[in-house]
DNA sequence: AGTCGCAATATTTTT
DNA sequence: TATTGCGACT
């Protein structure tokens, strides 16, 4: 069978397991997609229709490209009909065909900026603890939201996100957390009563409703699940109790098939725990593993490297990935003085790459830990008219100005929507949030949007919010033509809050109506949005050219590959972070997770960039212990190592600056047994 | 009292 | 870059 040819055994044993579930562990790059793909093709082949499989990936352009790749291969209409998801646009949908089943009409789905607004409605100004400390709504969000995602008691949540998952026997913290509970427990209630009656569904909600809901009703979960008979799960590594407790409705009516990376687990902020992997055929019935341990990718001092840090670890992954493709260049580590030098080197050598390798600018990724440690790269690359693309961080719907246009829609879609109407009306000039408030108060009691305007008329308030309003109050089915009719009258308004920054924020809206024609209404526009903010649609996005260089944050980083990869910054207290320190073990051990991700994207090349201090750094935290800085102890036959400038330093050097650091710090202030 | 505008400041990670 | 805090202005 073509398709499966190019597979070797071990892949080919899981794309054609014939059972009834299956977990596949794979390793990096050892071909986790290509299996997804030939198991999808076998299903096909095999006679499955296309639309009894349902493919579920991390983000839409993923799944996106899955399906794309397998359409292509196959070339049949067998394939019509499969999907390619995430668990949320999937989720969604099912919420969207099946109204009755989950009680769900006339919602508004509400993003996680509006549930932060949500919340200071509710908490008021100055929300203060027990214990007299100012508690940010950012926080409650944060709190509960892992709550939902993990499935864990409320207290759990705080203990992991507000008291810096403080061990359980931390008795002061335990004791803040019981003193604390009734606080947040009455507040997330208030917020959850505010949902129900406003008909609001926020991000969480997708999941838990439909996993909820199915698990209430068999005959809904009989009828939704014998939908499909095989559900195939992409980076299942990063899959939350939610999610599993999700899929649980479908293991008896369909054959589950999941594939993922343990050591790539990075995600458990989000309630992510990898070990359910490991106990897959304890928790689910019928099910088998199997592993995928050869690497296609890398050459072998790139895995060399990345073996090393996983070894190095007191956590045993037991992996060992061996490089099909053999020997090549070691890794770099690059030091530097000032983040300005590396930044200039990055770029000297991506262009250097294409000059002398004739490799093109999309062989070449910045990887970072944080979007904010691009920001140099990409300030070099502007300067140097370098083309890039930046992934990760906060997408365009999220964006201030366009969540600005956005506020009217919602309010025209749906009158009652006072989160919009806050937004809405203190954007305008004397409106701040009480004036709003009050505003709103009104409001909320009128019958339609029309007798809104005139109450809005009749209150002296500015005549622009009033015709906005009535401007595109009859395009509750045209979003294109709305977002147009209310920028006509917002334009002024907008320039002047933007002032310069004005002409490039204009341009977002292009993009945005491209993406409002394709949806059927304001509301499902909306939705849509809130679930897919990165608008990873297949719509052109802005002026991106072609080829050019990736800078990414490691998060955004999976599943992506390049020949060659710059690692910016992996200096002491970056890898891992300070924070991860303070956060004990676990978090310690997510953050060698994300370099190793980080790591293994490389092909051919890979560059690690770090400050100079870091070596001195070393001695100073317990004895070389790789809890307190990843690249403690690695050994020099690993990497070739490189000097930045004229930076004078050896490594026995301990006079200077970190002289009296190391006279301070008694080593055993760390006690990591 | 409420809102504005500037300055300071701090940045994990994201469906 | 986006938010927050503070002093000043209406």
């Amino acid at each position: 069978m073509a398709g499966l040819d190019n597979l070797n055994e071990q892949q080919g044993y899981a794309a054609t397991y014939d059972g009834k579930h299956l977990m596949v562990i794979a390793g990096a790059g050892t071909g986790k997609t290509r299996t997804i793909i030939a198991r999808a093709s076998y299903l096909i082949r095999k006679g499955v229709p296309g639309r009894r499989i349902l493919i579920l990936s991390f983000t839409r352009k993923s799944s996106r490209e899955i399906v794309e790749r397998i359409k292509s291969q196959l070339n049949s209409g067998a394939v019509d009909g499969l999907s390619g998801r995430t668990f949320h646009s999937w989720c969604m949908d099912m919420i969207k065909n099946n109204p009755t089943v989950f009680k769900q009409h006339d919602y508004t789905v509400v993003d996680e900026d509006d549930r932060i607004a949500a919340f200071k409605l509710i908490c008021g100004k100055n929300f203060k603890d027990k214990e007299h400390r100012t508690v940010k709504p950012e926080s409650i969000v944060e709190v509960y939201s892992y709550a939902v995602n993990a499935m864990c008691p409320l207290s759990e949540a705080m203990r992991v996100k507000l008291y810096d998952n403080a061990p359980k026997e931390d008795e002061s913290a335990q004791k803040s957390i019981e003193l604390n509970k009734p606080l947040y427990a009455d507040v997330i209630k208030k917020y959850i009563e505010y949902k129900l009656e406003r008909r609001y569904i926020d991000y969480d909600d997708i999941l838990s409703i439909v996993a909820k809901g199915l698990k209430a009703n068999d005959k809904a979960r009989d009828f939704i699940s014998s939908k499909y008979d095989h559900i195939l799960v992409d980076e299942v590594q990063d899959t939350n109790p939610l999610q599993y407790y999700l899929l649980s409705n479908f293991y008896q009516n369909c054959h589950l098939f999941c594939v993922g990376d343990d050591a790539q687990s990075i995600y458990a902020f989000r309630g992510a725990d990898f070990k359910t992997m490991h106990n897959f055929t304890k928790i689910v019935p019928d099910s088998k593993l199997c592993h995928l341990t050869k690497n296609y990718r890398s050459t072998q001092p790139i895995l060399d490297f990345a073996n090393w840090l996983l070894s190095s670890s007191r956590l045993d992954y037991g992996k060992n990935l061996e490089a099909i493709r053999g020997n090549g260049i070691k890794p770099y580590l690059i030091h530097w003085d000032s983040e300005q030098q590396e930044a200039n080197d990055i770029v000297d050598k991506i262009q250097s790459s294409i000059a002398e390798k004739g490799y093109s600018y999309s062989d070449n990724m910045v990887l970072s830990r944080s979007l904010f440690g691009l920001k140099r790269v990409e300030a070099v690359c502007i300067e140097r008219k370098i083309p890039y693309v930046v992934y990760g961080g906060t997408g365009l719907m999220q964006s201030r100005h366009v969540r600005d246009v956005v506020a009217p829609l919602r309010i025209v879609s749906n009158p009652k929507d006072e989160i919009a109407w806050m937004r809405f009306l203190q954007l305008w000039k004397g409106i701040g949030d009480v004036t709003a408030t009050k505003v709103i108060n009104c409001i909320l009691e009128a019958k339609d949007l029309k007798e809104c305007v005139e109450m809005l008329n009749t209150m002296h308030m500015q005549k622009e919010i009033a015709a906005t309003l009535a401007n595109i109050a009859d395009l509750q089915y045209d979003p294109a033509t709305a977002i147009l009719k209310a920028l006509q009258v917002m334009e002024p308004r907008m320039k002047e809050l933007y002032g310069d920054e004005w002409d490039w924020r204009k341009e977002d809206f292009k993009v945005l109506r491209e993406v409002a024609m394709d949806t059927g209404g304001i509301s499902e526009f909306v939705a849509e949005y809130v679930i897919d903010p990165k608008l990873e649609t297949t719509h052109k996005e802005g002026e991106i050219p072609d080829d050019c260089v990736i800078l990414t944050t490691i998060h955004s980083a999976k599943g992506l590959e390049a020949k060659v990869c710059y690692l910016v910054n992996v200096s002491t207290f970056s890898y891992p972070t300070r924070r991860a320190i303070a956060n004990g073990e676990e978090s310690v051990e997510e953050e060698r997770r994300c370099l190793y991700v980080a790591v293994t994207r490389a092909k051919d090349e890979l560059y690690i960039y770090r400050d100079v201090h870091s070596i001195h750094a070393t001695g100073q935290y317990a004895n070389d212990d790789e809890n307190m800085y990843f690249l403690n102890g690695l050994p020099e036959s690993l990497v070739q190592t490189e000097v930045l400038g004229d930076f004078n330093w050896t490594i026995d050097d301990s006079t200077g600056y970190s002289g009296d650091q190391i006279d301070d710090s008694v080593n055993d202030d760390f006690d990591f047994t």
